[in-house]
DNA sequence: CTGAAAGCGCTTACAG
DNA sequence: CTGAAAGCGCTTACAG
């Protein structure tokens, strides 16, 4: 099973490889139209299909990005990929995926095999924990963008939800309704990730601005298995908040489970918000208040602005940081 | 920025093109110890990284897979995808991911484009609707896997679920808890695609077996946005169903959103379960009674047949037909 | 133990 | 309007 190259269409043809070239990548301006016919045919007798490796090294282009996020499990990391997809799609780029699940070691590997295999850019969620080797790739302009969390001073594009406002907005909400004691409970952050940070920094914001104190004891963060002990000391308090912010969806969920097994009711025991909309959330039993994030269009702006960065346009969004609106979808368990 | 090749390595170890490429390529076997050491020398002074697509086109081998889903956003794909990525990257594959929406136009584009890639082999979730081009792999005998979806009379080796068997465990669980009136919802069959034919079947089977006649105005098959339709017509029945099998995951929270809206209380009013282990199944009021199919486990195996065909290794496995285990997860819902 | 040479399948100035 | 030639950055027999 040979494959018909290009010399063989040429041979079919009796026309030079060159021609045949110009046929494929469609210039056609001086070509004869019985040359183009007989190209044509040839193509189709033969089965041809181009060798885009081969043009690929001679073009110094691959028409590929390559997408790095922690997870693809997580439903942001689903929808953000899912959007860079289709727009790529419809510039005919190609995506190749990878996890790196919160690894710098992994997100080294990943970039390193993707910059060797020529993908034209990178759309990363970045560890954070890589620093040499994004300057590095800053400054040889390698097209890049990072995806929901910056990395302090470097000139990358980069977007993220407005974390601070997502806290607030759940706050300001449940004090709207009443509340006073409001705790939060975020991932671990010991390694500083910033939508985490933002997020405890948001909620501490609007407490402050309502005039009500912070009380440390109401804030937790923790990897998911020590999620529901955390929630556990909180709510063992001699004070026990009234209301609680889940800073993702993860931690909502093991609070879910928490609350299940504990017997609470949703929301008169316990009143919550999460920030990201879950796909149950309006299903749940109570429905369930949430903070939406775009992440459709977050994907789909970080794929536009990578292939600005790649084909050079002047049109390239000045700022490096982007920030996306979260909203409030008010349901039952407020 | 000029990227630094190979022929600059060799010249600035005073070696051959060649001699750089055996040490890149770790073939050591002749090499002296002081030749190594130059070339390493070289290497690092330079920054230099080999360029993949220029050793992809020579080798006739790129070390990449394409995967063709029906759409990343369905956590059976997500769970795929995972486990075909976990496997790929422990033996140096990369993955390119696209999105087929079970349209036949995209899926060939996909394919196409994807072989023009020299992507090493493929694994998809077929539309069923491009058998010449099926055809026309098998008889390259371009390495290929099917999941999910058989194509009938194509020697492709093609993992699916034990799909009657996960419909008629819902059914006989449900008869074992003293349902008789038990009805199904699945998506379209417009398209006739295989699970959803099968779990109907299967649901047959154990109503059958069990003397329980079918009756036909228990079956449904709708598209997402006519189930809740399909559900009332069936609720209102003289004689309704006391208990459903969902089909899937989408039909599972279509039915959840009416059954919230039309205030029906669960198992009571209606007992349900559901095909897909759905992320919150033990989180909701009632947990969820599911089948769950092990998404993960066929989605390492199926990239391991892959690999296995693409590296023409004897060990393929000899079935076409990979049929994994559903299994029952007895929640409240039933 | 190492190098010269050919070639993978294209594209792209340039010549005619 | 079309073709000959060089070259993209590697690998791989083969020679010495």
């Amino acid at each position: 099973m040979k494959r018909v190259t290009m010399s063989d269409v040429a041979n079919e043809a009796n026309v030079s490889k060159s021609t045949v070239s110009q046929y494929i990548n469609k210039r056609y301006d001086y070509m004869g139209e019985d040359t183009k016919t007989r190209i044509e045919q040839a193509i189709r007798q033969l089965g041809y299909q181009p060798n885009y490796v081969a043009r690929s090294l001679k073009q110094k282009k691959t028409s590929t990005i390559g997408v790095i996020v922690a997870n693809i499990l997580h439903s942001f990391s689903t929808q953000l990929i899912r959007a860079i997809e289709d727009f790529c799609h419809e510039h005919d780029f190609h995506v190749i995926v990878c996890n790196a699940d919160d690894d710098p070691v992994k997100e080294k590997k990943y970039i390193d095999m993707l910059r060797a295999k020529q993908v034209d850019g990178l759309i990363v969620v970045p560890t954070g924990r890589n620093i040499t080797l994004y300057e590095q790739m800053v400054d040889e302009t390698f097209p890049l963008v990072f995806v929901d969390r910056v990395v302090e001073g470097l000139p990358v594009h980069t977007l993220m939800l407005d974390n601070e406002k997502a806290s607030s907005l759940a706050v300001e909400h449940l004090i709207a309704s009443g509340y006073e004691d409001i705790g939060i409970i975020t991932a671990s952050i010991v390694n500083h990730l910033p939508p985490r940070v933002e997020r405890i920094n948001g909620y501490k914001q609007a407490l402050l601005k309502h005039g009500i104190d912070v009380n440390q004891s109401y804030i937790k963060s923790a990897e998911p298995v020590y999620i529901q002990s955390s929630l556990k000391d909180m709510l063992s308090l001699s004070k026990p908040p009234k209301a609680l912010v889940l800073a993702n969806d993860l931690v909502l969920m093991e609070t879910l489970a928490y609350i299940k097994e504990e017997n609470l009711t949703i929301p008169d025991d316990l009143a919550i918000v999460g920030i990201d909309d879950v796909s149950f959330a309006s299903l749940f039993n109570p429905a369930l208040t949430t903070v939406a994030q775009p992440a459709f269009e977050m994907g789909k702006k970080a794929a536009c602005i990578l292939l600005q960065l790649i084909s050079q346009s002047d049109e390239t969004e000045q700022e490096y940081i982007l920030r996306f609106e979260p909203t409030l979808k008010h349901r039952q368990s407020t």
